[in-house]
RNA sequence: GCCCGGGUGGUGAAAUUGGUAGACACAAGAGACUUAAAAUCUCUCGACCUCACGGUCGUACCGGUUCGAUUCCGGUCCCGGGCACCA
């Protein structure tokens, strides 16, 4: 055995077994437990980075321990490879979104290769490449004819110089990141499909996903936001181009008779009839569309509004209020007009002291107190005050009280609202999937039928940066249908659906007669272990969610939910910040391999904190995790020299330094197996392993059955650090004498009697502070104990002079005198 | 602004159900080996007091519950993720 640690050649030698074996290949097999393990796929966006090699291998860590379980292993990889990034770099590179891409991935499947990911490459797919889009086009010919599809106007950012449509992530403080013009928000028609028919379930189905982080389940639940309110009907003192009302909805309507006016956005129906007569008004609902449609911008921008010079109904009351047109109240979210309480909401307030505006109590701390309301809103709920009738009645009397009262004027009804919206899937976009419409010379449009999909993108193309080739194009839109001409859609598809399927797709990726072979599907399906990042805990995983349902639907898939357990990986920093090339706090994990090879690199990253936290970047510390390579590979080679055991362990005969080293094997067993299969804390598994090696360097063999304790030793710390480094372990495991491969070598299970203790150390406290520590009997009785406790020098140092009030006995644990 | 997380030595972290704060590493310092360096091995390593035994303080900050709080509760500050067209 080669006395030095050869990284390189390891691991090539390793890698070319897996090819020539197949072994990561997946097959379906009924008589086995399955288990499906998937990592987000990457966009290929160049090369991988740290990011990325966090991801897959915390996977594959998890898809190898499987697998040592018995378990019929999935893990597949595929391409992300539509979206934004692929058109800016074919402007700036004069290169077509698809040619970049292709070597993209070319680039990074070989990266991922070197890592030594246990995939199966025969499943790997692009989504990007029709066989895989033309199934998303015909899915949304589906749900048109369900009618979960329809077409509406909504607002993009327009760069009114470049004349093109921007991402979010494209404005910089309200401007055009390519020419720094003022973007506006611009209503063009868009397909959206209907996920707000799935929000109850949505909802629902998050308390049957036990595998998933309750941050993630919270986060899901409050954007899907369900709330029960009111909807209530203000009339209008005069009729405006036939509108005599608006409706508003609010979850508060304890507060209504403290509203002091109401706030419509600009682009309500309303307003913009409203401005047709007033200059003032028309300029000032010009003046908000210069902003971007980002809700966070929305939220923190400067509150403006305008009185719209009419006034509204009180649905109570009958008294007239006050309406204004405001730049925060939302089109797109509700009816598009709020009812304003000054005095119980804080935003309300703000406005109303800016344009000095009533401010009426009517609701007061239940307990009494009373309030300032010069400094800011009370937004508590409390009892009702100034409110007539109502006085003295709680928010749930006052809820039912008033909403009745509404009820029977006809003025509104209690309903239940969701913040969340319908799905907007439309990008005026090239790279992308064409969505499979024809429009109609007489206006209308239909789905493309089934027999003219796929609806393919042309690759070959030049961007300039501001039109979509495909729109740029006269001729591609061109089509017929039954002889007559037809034009086909140029907006392409957000990239979010082609990510909302892939997962089910891997069941089958050379699948050609329909989205999905069923019964493939569902034998692996649902995926047993999601990894990825938490960036994705709402818009991904919620898309993915609705996606399933709706496969579910259509008779494709028989789960309910896609993921059955979600981890969720932390950030990789450096120097306390994201590493991204803006920063200049890269770490290119190409050299890293180069110069330690990919088992160092997948110790250092799996080692360095547990997967949901973020990972500080330390060049020392994968300079350690070197070292710790090193040392386990020269200890078996130190062992090897001592020859084979001669004998068996005999297991019934040990010394005490026996049993301590055999102890210490069969708790790393159990320590690493808890960790790997329910804790998912990687980190701690290796320092489990790193301890075990210690104490092996640390025993002194001098026979026979010293050597096979060693031997026992060593073989269980290879086998347990084979999912994180794998490549190491094939080899040692050979040096070890195996003949198998330690891909097929089952899981280590610890040895109850190996783990027995006679003594156990316990802490002594006085008044919950350490004042000695005592060996006790394994099976020593409370009073037993106590009595060894107090006898302790230093305790009695502590209680002497004092009364013992109190004594708790933690069993195997501590002793707490309690005593003044 | 709203929703969700996080904050522990010089550094990354550990403490799994409220029970020994700092496991395992990194860095640093001292020593051994070496002509020398690297590598390797041994020891020290939260702060303060103490020759030592040992003691006091210490988990962002303020307060609470408890025999006992890094852990639970209330408040504050700071950092990160998401906010529907980055993926």
């Amino acid at each position: 055995m080669d006395q030095h640690y050869q990284p390189r050649d390891i691991e090539s030698r390793t890698q070319q077994f897996w090819a020539d074996n197949n072994c990561f290949v997946a097959t379906e097999d009924t008589s086995r437990e399955k288990y499906y393990c998937l990592a987000m796929f990457p966009y290929p966006s160049g090369k991988l980075h740290m990011g990325h090699v966090r991801n897959y291998s915390i996977a594959d860590v998890i898809s190898r321990y499987q697998r040592m379980l018995g378990k019929n292993v999935l893990q597949p990889m595929g391409w992300d490879a539509f979206g934004l990034p692929a058109e800016n770099a074919a402007v700036k590179n004069k290169t077509a979104p698809a040619k970049w891409t292709v070597e993209n991935i070319d680039y990074m499947r070989n990266q991922l290769q070197q890592l030594g990911f246990a995939y199966d490459w025969q499943r790997e797919l692009a989504t990007c490449k029709p066989d895989y889009y033309r199934w998303e086009q015909w899915f949304f010919t589906r749900l048109y004819e369900k009618g979960l599809v329809y077409k509406k106007t909504s607002a993009v950012n327009w760069c009114p110089h470049d004349e093109t449509v921007l991402a979010n992530e494209q404005v910089i403080d309200g401007c055009c990141w390519r020419c720094d013009t003022q973007v506006e928000r611009r209503e063009i028609p868009q397909w959206f499909i209907k996920i707000t028919n799935y929000a109850d379930q949505l909802l629902a189905d998050l308390d049957q996903l036990d595998g998933w982080p309750e941050q993630v389940k919270t986060m899901q639940r409050n954007w899907i936001g369900r709330s029960q309110g009111v909807q209530m009907r203000f009339d209008l003192d005069e009729t405006i181009a036939g509108l005599d009302h608006f409706e508003v909805y609010t979850t508060r309507p304890d507060t209504l008779m403290g509203v002091t006016y109401v706030s419509l956005a600009a682009e309500h129906p309303l307003s913009l009839e409203l401005a047709k007569s007033s200059p003032e008004l028309a300029a000032f609902i010009d003046d908000c569309r210069h902003s971007s449609v980002a809700e966070a911008d929305m939220a923190t921008m400067e509150k403006k509004g305008i009185d719209a010079g009419i006034k509204a109904r009180h649905p109570i009351t009958g008294e007239p209020v006050a309406v204004w047109i405001a730049n925060y109240v939302l089109m797109d979210y509700g009816t598009g007009a709020v009812m304003a309480v000054p005095a119980h909401d804080q935003r309300d307030f703000e406005f109303a002291q800016k344009y000095g505006l009533e401010i009426n109590q009517v609701i007061a701390p239940a307990n009494g107190e009373a309030i300032d309301l010069s400094a800011e809103a009370f937004t508590e709920k409390g009892t009702l005050v100034n409110s007539g009738d109502f006085d003295g009645l709680d928010f749930s009397e006052a809820f039912k009280a008033i909403s009745g009262a509404l009820e029977n004027a006809a003025k509104g009804r209690v309903t239940t609202n969701f913040r969340l919206r319908d799905w907007g899937v439309s990008r005026q976009r090239y790279w992308g999937a064409p969505i499979p419409i024809f429009n109609l010379p007489d206006g209308g449009e239909i789905p493309v039928p089934a027999d003219k999909l796929p609806i393919l993108l042309p690759e070959d193309v030049e961007m300039d940066g501001v039109q979509s080739p495909i729109k740029a194009d006269p001729e591609w839109r061109k089509d017929t249908l039954n002889g007559e001409a037809v034009e086909r859609e140029t907006d392409t598809f957000d990239t979010f659906m082609e990510s909302s399927w892939y997962y089910a797709r891997f069941t089958c990726p050379d699948f050609e007669e329909g989205m999905l072979d069923s019964e493939r599907a569902n034998y692996w399906l649902p995926v047993d272990q999601y990894v990825g990042g938490i960036e994705h805990a709402i818009l991904h995983l919620l898309y993915a969610r609705f996606f399933h349902k709706l496969m579910r639907d259509e008779g494709l898939v028989n789960s309910d939910e896609p993921f059955k357990q979600l981890l969720c990986q932390g950030m990789v920093l450096k120097d306390g910040a994201k590493m991204s090339k803006s920063k200049g706090n890269t770490v290119d994990p190409q050299a890293l391999i180069e110069q330690y090879g990919a088992d160092t690199v997948r110790l250092f990253i799996m080692f360095a904190a547990p997967p949901e936290q973020s990972l500080e970047w330390s060049d020392s510390a994968v300079e350690g995790a070197n070292r710790f390579l090193r040392r386990l590979w020269k200890l078996v080679a130190t062992h090897k020299e001592a020859g084979a055991p001669a004998a068996q362990l005999d297991t019934a005969n040990l010394t005490d330094a026996q049993r301590d080293l055999r102890r210490k094997t069969h708790e790393t067993i159990a320590k690493v197996s808890d960790d790997f299969g329910r804790r998912l804390t990687f980190n701690t598994a290796i320092a489990a392993v790193m301890e075990l090696v210690n104490d092996i360097s640390r025993f002194e063999r001098e026979t026979d059955q010293d050597l096979a304790l060693e031997r026992e030793a060593l073989e269980s710390a290879v086998l347990l650090l084979a999912p994180i480094v794998p490549h190491i372990c094939h080899e040692l495991w050979h040096e070890l004498g195996h003949s198998e491969a330690i891909i097929n070598a089952p899981w280590p299970e610890p040895d109850a009697e190996a783990l027995v203790r006679n003594t156990i150390e316990m802490v002594v406290q006085v008044n919950g502070k350490v004042r000695a520590k005592i060996q006790v009997p394994a099976d020593a009785d409370a009073d037993t104990i106590k009595a060894l406790a107090k006898a302790q020098e230093n305790v009695q140092k502590f209680i002497d002079g004092n009364t013992i009030r109190k004594e708790i006995v933690v069993p195997q644990k501590l002793v707490n005198i309690v005593a003044n």
